[in-house]
DNA sequence: GCTGACGGTTTGCTTATCAAACCACGACCG
DNA sequence: CGGTCGTGGTTTGATAAGCAAACCGTCAGC
């Protein structure tokens, strides 16, 4: 991974992996650029076309993937005078990131959805499990540990004098 | 729902409901607005002090998810006079987005785990599967199946002359 | 060496973002 | 009743980012 990752306590707010995430790709075009490869276009101009996004914001958003390790450029196979952008392990490892977030946009965000997920051949209906256990990941089972002294989920909470 | 829901043909770009979600929750603040209310912290201040969000762009954005009905207001139960922050129904199905960004955000982004996700009492290691058929959603055993005409994986095909 | 496709970069303008200051309201204090 | 504190924003003025369109360099084909 070319970039360093980051400390979590570098940011403002609470000290959180979410945050980091989204200081990677959190912007307007990073993970519609990351479909796009996803979908296997690997071509500046093709990914341009099927975002919509501007090609200097699209040409920095690409650059800073790249260093952020989300993705690599290396030529293609079948054309190999074209250098392409293709997803490193950490890029396709955004894959159910960016399935949830059709799976709400499906459900809260569209008329009817445009797009379909098929598993074998048929719908995919995603949930979550935990793999530790086996069992689904039932929100009301969930808590969180933090593991930054004064952090709770409350906030920051200095230490009292 | 206050916001319709959006047409995907409309936005630059494939039509996808990445993109339609992304239009609502896809900014720099929204996410991390969305994870403090998850946490229990239903106030502006709170929100503000936690996500490190600039004070008016929070207000921006808090408004914006009131309207697209990610987020409502309402008085607490323990302290009438304040309205606070709550999520909707579509605010708690944000939750598997944040929780796929959180781990991703774990395993690539930072240095180390500043949080952990306890299911029942051991950490969660969660993994999609198809509730249809119950399997493990192996990501090449998935495949896209678009809805709208002359689009494809590669793009935008306009009807052959 | 001309033309066109590709993959960007530069330009000039518009818009968003930010930190800090400001404001309104209610509670509480005297 | 005036003063001041906590809360929840809004306004302000400077800075940075975003955008569409034009431009540039390279390579291929003719």
């Amino acid at each position: 991974m070319p970039r360093p990752p980051i400390d979590p306590t570098s940011l403002p707010g609470r000290p959180c992996s979410i945050a980091s995430a989204l200081e990677i790709v959190g912007d307007r075009w990073s993970l519609l650029a990351i479909r796009e490869v996803m979908f296997g276009n690997h071509r500046f101009g093709e990914i341009a076309r099927n975002t919509g996004a501007p090609r200097d914001r699209l040409s920095a958003r690409l650059k800073g993937l790249v260093q952020a390790g989300v993705l690599e450029r290396r030529p293609s196979e079948h054309d190999p005078r074209y250098e392409g952008y293709h997803l490193t392990e950490a890029g396709r490892d955004l894959a159910p990131v960016l399935r949830t977030l059709l799976a709400w946009g499906d459900r809260w965000a569209v008329t009817s959805p445009p797009m379909r997920m098929l598993h074998h051949d048929h719908p995919l209906a995603p949930a979550t499990i935990c793999t530790t256990c086996g069992e689904l990941a039932d929100p009301a089972d969930l808590t969180r540990e933090t593991r930054i002294p004064h952090w709770t989920d409350a906030g920051h909470e200095p230490p009292a004098a």
